[in-house]
DNA sequence: CTATGTGAATTTATTCACAGCA
DNA sequence: TGCTGTGAATAAATTCACATAG
């Protein structure tokens, strides 16, 4: 093995695989072949060796991957390690999804602290985490809790993110569909959803939506 | 203007681009210049003129585009129009989230069925959709919904998504941190929110996760 | 004989630099 | 002068084909 750059889209996929990896882990099987990871995760198997062969060089001809050494390397390249802290803003139905959502741990992240504007959501429990004022926002600088989730409708999101940032937030996860501005050491990912949905009639051939 | 194929990434912005442009609309601005559109969408001016001369050459030099054409475009390539209804299954918190979703609104996207397993569910109104019994997928059908969104737990997302091939359906949105497996004449988006949040790490210098 | 690993070939996408039009 | 539009140059990613190890 050669040393050279992971190239972005090999990183785009690490989580795929790792998700598949464990999967295959909890099956109980030892090793993998390329083209059986392949399978299940919907590319081709020279795809998968090329990507490996970025920071490996650890698969054995003729019998495969050792399952359990490609998560250790996939681990230590995108930095996965558990107790990875994220607060979370807003606990309306899209929050309550998030504190429930079970892929999170998958990768080590827990929510660790909720907050939310409404009198009557304050103070009450929601999935073992104490839901607090949003004015407190500014104690996730003491806590060291980094990372954020905003599920808070349109308007409210850049207020949010502006106090995020101020409370020493470097990354962030926004789920409400409308731009927000942030200094440029803040790493945010905007998740919205209906742009994926939007690609799909494109792609599906006479399209989903005919009208038969 | 010659002819030419979009590539795909250009079509992966389209979705893009259309959100940022209704702002602009919004705003009541007729005409957009590539740069302060690139400033919106955090691109290049080039890469966006590159993007809209693949199937553009409308717009006007020293001016810009006309934001009501460029949209009539990509409305046309992306397949955008209202009406395209989909069904949603699982109308737990998630679910509920995406009824209550503005996003899908924006690319013409309307859920207008609900269905969940759970009978103090059935019969009741979440945002103006009746809540019917999963067991009733099949009439998806007869009621020309061809598209379907999956929120439901991981075990049960498998069996979801045979009875919704079963009933038509030709596009799903999968929702649950589980693979599954459709014919290839269904195409499945499947959005696993950790996935994106899993690259963060890697991507933030010094990492976001430091313990300080 | 099976499955990895990787240079080389090919395809695809981005960036540049500037011609051309309002 | 300002901003579009696009070939050409560059960079990046995918695909191939096959040598190589177990």
């Amino acid at each position: 093995m050669r040393f050279r750059r992971i190239p972005d889209e090999t990183i785009r996929r690490l989580p795929v695989y790792f998700r598949a990896l464990l999967f295959f882990a909890e099956q109980g099987s030892r090793y993998i072949s390329s083209s059986s990871l392949a399978e299940l995760v919907g590319l081709n198997s020279w795809q998968i060796r090329k990507d490996f062969s970025y920071f490996g060089g650890f698969g054995t001809r003729g019998v495969g991957y050792e399952i359990a050494e490609l998560l250790k390397q996939i681990r230590k390249i995108l930095k996965i390690r558990t107790g990875q802290k994220i607060a979370l803003v807003g606990v309306g139905n899209l929050g309550s999804a998030m504190l429930a959502y079970p892929g999170f741990q998958i990768y080590g992240f827990e929510i660790v602290a909720a907050f939310d504007n409404n009198p009557k959501k304050i103070g009450k429990k929601v999935k073992n985490v104490k839901v607090e004022d949003v004015a407190k926002l500014g104690s996730l600088k003491r806590r060291r809790i980094r990372l954020a989730i905003i599920a808070v409708p349109c308007e409210a999101a850049q207020n949010v993110a502006d106090k995020l940032v101020n409370a020493g937030v470097r990354g962030i996860l926004n789920f409400s569909p409308c731009y927000i501005t942030v200094p440029s050491t803040v790493k945010v990912i905007t998740i919205d959803i209906a742009m994926d949905l939007a690609r799909l009639p494109y792609y599906v051939p006479g399209s989903v939506f005919a009208e038969w």
